[in-house]
DNA sequence: CATGAATGAGTCTTCATTCAT
DNA sequence: CATGAATGAAGACTCATTCAT
């Protein structure tokens, strides 16, 4: 039924979200108070349910970059798009796993990924514009720093839940027009062609 | 001999740094060209291996850490110190996972770190002294900082393997003494007591 | 199903009482014609399954020494009761191992060796009240006795699968009030004390 | 080196004796202070060790049981004989398995068990014909019963080391020809007889 | 549709035994 | 002769996935 997937999914969330994608799919089960047999009912194979779940947590991220896109202050803008990230990967184990490990990410989620880089790099360009930040700083960038202020703060975070807005605020920091220096190795626009594969 | 064990070690090395701290014993007997029993002549348990490994890649930081502790230039020698050890975790996957979940330290391992960041403390203290850096961030903050820098460059460390020092520049650039607002959510200046509490 | 369990706990039980506890997981599934995995569906290990099938043997004893409680002749119920351990023992090599050594017990097997030893004991005071047995005699010996009497006949049980009988009959004639000289090195009257401190 | 094996040998005595048959080959080196190689050097295989042990232990009994042969008092001297194999036994936990567990024995030990049977036989009849002991047992069940009464006082060995020794004298009240009913299942008079396999 | 029993490949680890040095 | 490194066959246990009911 419909409601089963419902529990399904909600089992599948707290659970990737507090154990990570190693969780096992009898976890899950017994979370959702199902048998293991109808996950793979509702969903072909594990790597499935994690995508539907990482998804819901892109595109909920997709729906608020789209939201500041047209944001009156744009440097402002990226920091809350910022803080929305940081904040979702910090709350979900999983999420950070599949984001850091591309070998992690099936074909819709990459393209969610890339949904989303898209949306950050049409911010990030405005941020620049309005010189709310330097200008060798791109959308990659941004989306990378995302995975790297939560890795930061993540080992203290079951003693500091909220360590990582230190770093947010840190790299924030970073990216002001104050610094004169330029940043070495930029990186290709597109995320997808600086993921490119073993290059 | 001597030989076998030089070529496990490798071997370990290798596919730990590749792989992360997962790989199998058995993986990592091929790669050596041993049979996996020989794996366990040298090494009492998986995590007697691993920690060996860990212990290697600790030892080397602490010892460039050690040398730049009189260095004439304080924040160019904290600089040094993050360079080596962001290098340090972008070549090893299996580092990164180790000095991110206390789990998976054992106690030597566990000392290492807390030995290692001892003495980020006193870089850091100096630098900060010096005005090298802003005054409100801590050795702690620093230790931490490592990782993230690293995780942020992770997605694309297939693509572009200096991706890292790009990433480097920019947090070096935030921890410069030209920002006028204090970082949120001090943590205590004890790594150990950062980490504490699993909750 | 529950026919497949059926048939593994009459696997483990054969396999238990021929080849004692180290035989193998894989020689029990093998027997009950399953596979390695579903022994672990049933029981969560190998000694779970184990001690589920010595609480069978305990139970079924509990169970008769419980009947003998009452019985109008203590010196035959004794006897009765001495027969069904001994030859629950000579028909289960596993048992025997179980009951001689406690490290090999977990909580639920040890609570049963003791309720069936308590009630040994108060079989054994009335058969000794009504001068049916020596007065020197408790019901630690006879629960002791019991493994005895099995390992004398032990080695010929192969041939002689009835040569218990022998030495049991042997033994209560040890038992019997016509003996003068009182026993040598009397243990505390509770098995539980008896067994207590390794050394 | 002769005094390696003499090494050895002590080593694995005291081994044996302390952890049973299932003590490994490196316990046992270790503490001999040899290498593993070195065992195989002097004894090809485990079992070969674990029998030369054990023959020492038989031997030393055949000579107690030669010595016994024409003791003024056979009652005596039976008892006598089995205070040294009981006290043998229970000082040596693999001598235990190896004598009640055909399977442990190779050809030689059975050898030795076999002449140790002979001799025990002889002061069998010797203290039947006196009248010391009942008249329908045997040499056989005098070599069994060794077995069962350190069996019986196994359990409780650690706390009371001396507990055999009441079993002993309980068994041998058993064996007093006060007993009028006669012991049922008689077994062979020769042990090799009474052990023959799977009849 | 849901169940949960069954599978079987894979993991770490132990140990008697062999053999090059 | 002694060493101890190497082997490889077991063993217990886990888990994603399949399928009969």
């Amino acid at each position: 039924m419909v409601r089963n997937r419902g529990l399904l999914v909600d089992a599948a969330r707290s659970a990737f979200a507090e154990s990570g994608v190693e969780v096992s799919i009898g976890e899950i089960a017994q979370r959702a108070g199902v048998a293991k047999g109808t996950v793979f009912r509702h969903f072909a194979s594990k790597d499935d349910l994690l995508a539907a779940i990482m998804l819901e947590l892109l595109d909920r991220l997709i729906e608020t970059a789209d939201g500041l896109r047209d944001a009156a202050d744009p440097g402002e803008a990226l920091r809350e798009l910022m803080t929305a990230g940081v904040e979702a990967l910090a709350a979900d184990q999983a999420f950070c796993e599949v984001v850091g490990k591309p070998s992690l990410q099936n074909a819709e989620v990459r393209a969610a990924i890339e949904r989303f880089a898209g949306l950050v790099e049409v911010l990030t360009a405005r941020a620049r514009e309005e010189g709310a930040i330097r200008d060798d700083v791109t959308g990659t960038d941004i989306v990378l720093l995302l995975g790297g202020i939560q890795q930061t703060a993540a080992p203290v975070l079951g003693a500091h839940p909220d360590a990582w807005r230190r770093y947010l605020a840190l790299t924030f920091d970073g990216l002001a027009p104050v610094h004169a220096t330029k940043l070495p190795h930029p990186l290709p626009g597109n995320l997808q062609t600086a993921l490119a594969a073993e290059g």
